[in-house]
DNA sequence: TTTCCCATCCCCTGAACAGGGGATTTTGTT
DNA sequence: AACAAAATCCCCTGTTCAGGGGATGGGAAA
């Protein structure tokens, strides 16, 4: 079996040390470049090619999710897996959306990105599923409300500064249907007020 | 001159194989231990000397805050570099009154490593000062208002929900008085109602 | 068909908030 | 002593919110 090629993208280069050691480590990989920002790595992916591209969603200027969307554009056989922070999860679906074929989480072991590699390259889909949670991550994943698509607009509204009345004339509903969801949103999330609403929202990252 | 023998102590496996890959290409340092949360920190500091723990703030179970705490009172020969995300440095003024003598952010280059590492040895305090912050992260700092004490505490008051009475009564003020201060909150956060000052604040890790 | 969830809509009421106006006293610095 | 910032306090007003009560209709799943 020919070796998978890899680039990784990063914008720290703890990390980049990190994935450089690690992937060393995996037999069946090849590691064609490291790459700081996302011009690098379509400097790399253009002369050289690769198999799999792994890149942080958060980067500066251009971010991962850009740079999936560009590499889908100019490379659409190179597969992307998207990495990212437990807190920053949250965008995950977008780079989805735009072409990555699996997720891991930066808290990762050297078997998980193992996995995540070979089920990429397999074709099939790799999320994370992260075993190393800190306790205060774990409480938050079971305490999440869930929540309606409507009542995340309307979360999302409310955080934004409007009032029911904006919100009302916004999505074309009556005051009273608007005051429903604010108070749905006070029950699930179990607040007595929009302060601690939106910090518990913020918390969550939910807005 | 000695090594400096250093203990990088981190939950995240790929932080500890890039600090492994960056130390290794330091000339003064030597690398006495690698270890993924405190209680394993602590046994390689009982069975081999170091000169400095460089530590993650967020851990599980016991944080890098604690840690250092327990490093000052059994080791207060060691020294101790905290780090963290660029989002979580608001935890670092805790680390430095538990014993830590020096910050540095997880983008940190291996230069910026190397001489926090000298300086800290040599018995100086070094702080961070990251020149790689996304232009997200830079206009955060920019934007961030200025508040006297007593208008964050009012702040972190109405974040925990409590309405102006209630907190007038837990400060022994009036209730003209936290209605003043609040009215400043929203002034220097440019918003227009609590959602959105909560929501800013929470994104400028205030609460 | 029944049940459940969601979306929509309404009522009443008092508390809370935000926008505007103003003031004095205290504290810290030069 | 002078000055500025912070803390404290007050007024008026209308809007908004939160707590409590209720309802109907649509869609999906069992």
């Amino acid at each position: 079996m020919d070796k998978i090629r890899i680039i990784v993208v990063d914008d720290h280069p703890m990390v980049l040390e990190g994935m450089r050691g690690m992937l060393s480590q995996i037999g069946f990989v090849e590691l064609a470049g490291l790459a700081a920002n996302a011009y690098e790595a379509m400097t790399i992916l253009k002369a050289s090619a690769a198999d799999i591209v792994i890149t942080d969603i958060n980067m500066p200027e251009i971010s991962g999710i850009e740079l999936a969307a560009k590499i889908r554009t100019e490379f659409p056989k190179v597969k992307i897996i998207a990495m990212s922070t437990f807190k920053e999860r949250s965008y995950i679906s977008q780079m989805i959306q735009n072409g990555a074929s699996g997720y891991l989480v930066k808290s990762a072991s050297r078997e998980e990105i193992e996995e995540a590699i070979l089920s990429v390259h397999e074709g099939k889909l790799y999320m994370s599923l992260d075993v190393s949670l800190s306790s205060a991550d774990k409480q938050e994943m079971v305490n999440v409300p869930m929540l309606s698509s409507r009542e995340k607009e309307v979360l999302l509204l409310i955080a934004d500064g409007m009032t029911n009345p904006q919100i009302a004339s916004k999505l074309f509903i009556s005051l009273h249907t608007v005051d429903s969801h604010r108070k749905n949103l006070l029950t699930k999330f179990s607040v007595n007020n929009t302060a601690s609403l939106i910090k518990q929202a913020a918390k969550f990252n939910l807005i």
